[in-house]
DNA sequence: ATAAAATAGTTGCAACACACAACTACTTCT
DNA sequence: AGAAGTAGTTGTGTGTTGCAACTATTTTAT
């Protein structure tokens, strides 16, 4: 049962690590004066330009009831804009005003400054052997 | 600017990882008949064998306030024993009741069956190159 | 063409999760 | 003995979430 080990291994270093992520998300939070899932979807909606309701939540794996409160959140916080698509007025185009996109970009530049900090903590010639493993561990999670 | 890019490949993959994660433990959840936060408790607590409160409230990273109330719900629920320490009654001893330790074997069972699903998954000549890489990580991330 | 089914989104509801601040009850320090 | 410190609980307010019921619109089927 040597696998049995192993794998236990694998449970515990992915919950250390789960922690470590949390703790960076809880004070990352702080900084951009908005809410934990309002900074989930801000992201999501930066990078997608313009989407749907539906697809944000999809997206970020929530019911959509719950996504439309938060966007309606963004929305009266000015960083988020919010119109009916005229092909299909079932829709709405949901994209981020200007205010929302320094915020967005905001929080893209701290991200990504904390993991350059992350991986230039790590030695040179074990770079590519960590993206290689987390891509070879993300499909066997399938 | 190489390790930018790395940076962020890094950043978009750890992304994933917490999504697959954050999906994987909502299913977990609709097992044991406990609430997210109280299935952590179950296991910090079947861990430790015997904890303080705010010991509990650290290793997981809450307020104390926050555990108290959870702890509350699991002694409702009788997963939980709280009882006041003889050696210094400002503290409480919380363990797991009986029925609390057959959910956390439970929980531990369907966690460990399930990693080493993933961990099968994995090439056998990439396995230890993975474990690796999580602990360099962890240590980075420090 | 029109009624029925499907789809996108919103709102009412109820429960959970969480932190801060104020409190009680103990113990230790001086 | 009194002051300071520590463990835990309770009051209060905010944010997150899903389900179910609803409206508005579009598509499908008769």
């Amino acid at each position: 049962m040597e696998d049995g080990v192993s794998a236990k291994e694998l449970r515990e270093i992915i919950r250390q690590l789960e922690r470590k992520l949390g703790i960076l998300e809880k004070n990352e939070m702080g900084c951009c004066g908005v809410s934990f899932a309002q900074c989930h979807a801000i992201v999501e909606i930066g990078r997608g330009k313009k989407v749907s309701l539906n697809l944000l939540a999809d997206s970020l794996g929530l019911d959509s009831s719950t996504m439309s409160r938060t966007v309606n959140n963004l929305v009266n916080n000015g960083l988020v804009q919010r119109e009916l698509d005229p092909e299909d007025r079932r829709y709405v185009t949901i994209q981020l005003t200007e205010s929302g996109k320094k915020v967005f970009q905001h929080i893209e530049e701290t991200m990504n400054n904390y993991f350059l900090g992350v991986w230039e903590r790590i030695p040179t010639d074990k770079r590519a052997q960590i993206l290689e493993s987390f891509q070879i561990l993300l499909t066997a999670f399938q």
